[in-house]
DNA sequence: AACTACCGCAACCGCGGAGAC
DNA sequence: GGTCTCCGCGGTTGCGGTAGT
């Protein structure tokens, strides 16, 4: 144990159940396969809960907490492994903009999904766009962000994969488990009690959001980046936003910045990445449709060539 | 090959609610 | 009603793997 956690544990007086931990020795960090095997042989026989109890019973030197923790976020036979798939990080969105950190909760409507799967993902995924985006995670830009451009393009790229599969509904890699079923039907239950199952009723699709119906998609040649595009076909587009009330927004005031690229497509020496953030947010919540690279973003040098996708369309007078 | 930086995830923590006594 | 104990939640930390230099 490093002198922090000590530190916190000799600070926590009033907790009786760690007082115990002390005096009893317990065994801390990573779980070796014979704990494991103790914890698991236990439960399949006597079933889980009374974790302090249970601890003792199977002989293992750990926290009821601990042991909890390990079946329910690690050895639970109905754990699913691997990423997340889209629709999953749908979910998670969608739910999170409705409950906001509440991972129990939100992990209910993901079937084999932890909370601590959840938060995770939360954490390193969706909090890291948000830094790209120089905006605050919880801030109204950054969910309109989300709900306006991140979540109508996974709804596009889970739709696209499903017309080119043969029925499945899980795209992305992901260790599919006996209980991997889509998890719309448990989420209609639960929320809606509505007995469709596909996600055509979710509140972002109903509202008169982007859907592929309405939109179209170019995989970039140069970057293989993904651009999205409103209207019906490529090269047809309205120079349009949309506003937080849906409602359509003329270009005319929110032109993006024509200077981060030289002649010869070169960076300008300014600092370019806060000028197009700068105008970002200066379309004060309105996005526009073209930006959907965003959510490829994976390095600096794709945020570039994401620059230089948003120069060419205002070249190209599709922006 | 060696080193560093970064990322993802498992495991930990404190806290508060609930239930038993 | 007060105390004790357990459980579950959300937040945080640190380790191991991997990409980058």
């Amino acid at each position: 144990m490093d002198d922090k956690r000590s530190l916190m544990m000799n600070k926590n007086i009033g907790d009786f159940e760690n007082n115990v931990d002390e005096e009893m020795d317990l065994r801390r960090g990573p779980w070796t396969v014979e704990e494991d095997f103790k914890l698991i042989n236990y439960i399949s026989t006597h079933g889980e809960g009374r974790w302090n109890s249970l601890s003792r019973c199977a002989g293992l030197k750990r926290t009821g907490k601990s042991c909890r923790l390990r079946w329910l976020n690690y050895l639970r036979p109905d754990v699913r492994r691997g990423n997340i798939t889209l629709e999953e990080q749908l979910l998670i969105l969608e739910l999170h903009s409705r409950w906001g950190n509440r991972w129990s909760k939100i992990a209910q409507y993901l079937p084999g999904r932890t909370d601590n799967e959840i938060k995770n993902y939360w954490r390193t995924r969706v909090q890291k766009h948000a830094k790209q985006l120089r905006c605050d995670v919880n801030s109204q830009q950054f969910k309109d962000t989300m709900r306006y451009l991140w979540m109508p393009r996974l709804v596009e790229r889970i739709q696209a994969s499903a017309s080119t599969s043969t029925g499945s509904a899980t795209t992305s890699s992901c260790v599919t488990t006996p209980s991997d079923q889509f998890m719309m039907t448990s989420y209609d239950d639960g929320l809606n009690n509505n007995s469709n199952t596909n996600m055509e009723h979710l509140s972002f699709m109903s509202n008169g959001y982007v859907t592929p119906e309405t939109s179209s998609v170019a995989v970039s040649p140069t970057s293989g980046l993904t651009e999205y595009q409103m209207g019906s076909e490529v090269g047809k587009v309205e120079n349009s936003y949309y506003n937080q009330d849906q409602s359509l927004v003329g270009p005319q005031n929110m032109s993006p910045p024509q200077n981060y690229l030289d002649d010869n497509g070169g960076l300008l020496s300014e600092d370019l990445t806060q000028s197009y953030h700068n105008w970002f947010e200066n379309v004060n919540g309105m996005i526009p449709p073209n930006s959907d690279s965003f959510w490829n973003i994976g390095s600096d040098e794709d945020f570039w060539l994401l620059l230089q996708q948003q120069q060419q369309l205002v070249n190209n007078g599709s922006f």
